[in-house]
DNA sequence: ATAAGAATATTTGTTTACATTATTAAAAAT
DNA sequence: ATTTTTAATAATGTAAACAAATATTCTTAT
């Protein structure tokens, strides 16, 4: 209407929380509390909750009360398996259709990321690393496919495991395999760019195994 | 808390008048009007809308207001490859784990689909159909890309689509391809199974082609 | 007759208050 | 001392009231 209303800028607020693990998972949710906190009236926390219930963000317990949802070991092993599947379907369908300019863009993320790397940024490696599989996932051209993945919160899970597995040898062996895949998709060649995709995933599955 | 809140109950009801059409998309969807229509406050059915909000089922336009999501050819389209892409992957993941039990489950799906398409039972058949896909995703043993399949409301999109397109071949097309790929999964021939789906799918995209 | 502007009515945004259900704390009984 | 009951407190579910924005209708001037 106006501008944005409180009940909007509560939402974002509070998803911003949740997705960045400000908040913890399983941490109950009171709407006084938060109301006060944001300060807007609760019924505007109210419906950022039943919203992000929507989003499967939060669930509701068994007697009331909304709950930010937390996934076990299992859950993200499955995550896993559906971010592989889902990127292995925009490498498939970008493969087709990428233009130089955006494999040339593909080709400056890895650059960023080569640099950040030897000059010890990294977080910000692991945020062009997210970018990098982002960047894919729009190239696909599938509009739908993409806010998918952006909705799932896959990149978030992405963010989490990456930052706890930080060796020297990940990020080199990350930054090759994202060449390759670039590599491939420059020259055509969906088969190949597909079998290193799914090497790249596959380390990613043995990392989650040692924890 | 104790039964069932008013707003479940708001939201059980709408969701299901939007996701069969009762609803056209594009309507505008005014609190008042529905508060008396289901006989709850306006505040359970604002909380409906915004988790409906969420579950990307409702957008709110400009000016406020929410409205029952829409969808052109474009998102069609689109829609259907990302289905493509969901159901190839959980036949990937079905191809390893598979069990007989289920394949007979998967065969007696094709049989009432054969035995209703002889006796006239067209909208049987189609609900068949349905299941067929739906219980493939199931075998997936990927309990996340399960609902994402169901939450992404695809199954409701395949049902718009099979029901404009009732010709006897494509029920007998259908019927052929779904044993086919049933018998390439009792037989782990991935790539079969595979190809057949990659047809099956795309005698579904030139249908809407022809609209 | 038509367009601009004012007045009215609708509709949504927001807050407050009240009712009901859960949780916690305290008291009583065994 | 431990368990059960009861009282209190806190949290959520629901509804109503008010404020602000948008849409509609009616008037008036050209």
């Amino acid at each position: 209407m106006k501008t944005e209303s409180l009940a909007h800028k509560a939402y974002t607020e509070l998803r911003k929380k949740i997705l960045s693990a400000q908040i913890p998972p399983g941490t109950r949710l009171k709407e006084d509390y938060w109301a006060t906190k944001l300060g807007v009236s609760r019924m505007a926390v109210r419906e950022t909750l039943t919203r992000l219930l929507g989003e499967q963000l939060v669930t509701l317990g068994a007697k009331g009360g909304y709950f930010v949802n937390s996934f076990d070991q299992q859950d993200m092993a499955q995550i896993r398996e559906l971010r592989e599947i889902l990127e292995i379907g925009a490498l498939r369908l970008a493969h087709e259709k990428i233009t130089k300019d955006q494999v040339a863009r593909l080709e400056k993320i890895c650059k960023d990321f080569t640099a950040m790397v030897e000059q010890g940024y990294f977080a910000g490696a692991c945020e062009a690393d997210l970018k990098f599989h982002e960047t894919l996932m729009e190239f696909s051209g599938n509009e739908k496919l993409f806010q998918l993945y952006i909705n799932s919160h896959i990149p978030l899970f992405h963010k989490q495991l990456t930052q706890n597995s930080n060796s020297e040898d990940d990020y080199e062996l990350t930054d090759k395999e994202h060449r390759a895949i670039v590599k491939a998709l420059k020259d055509k060649d969906l088969a190949l760019a597909e079998k290193v995709m799914r090497m790249h995933f596959s380390r990613g599955a043995k990392m989650i195994d040692l924890e």
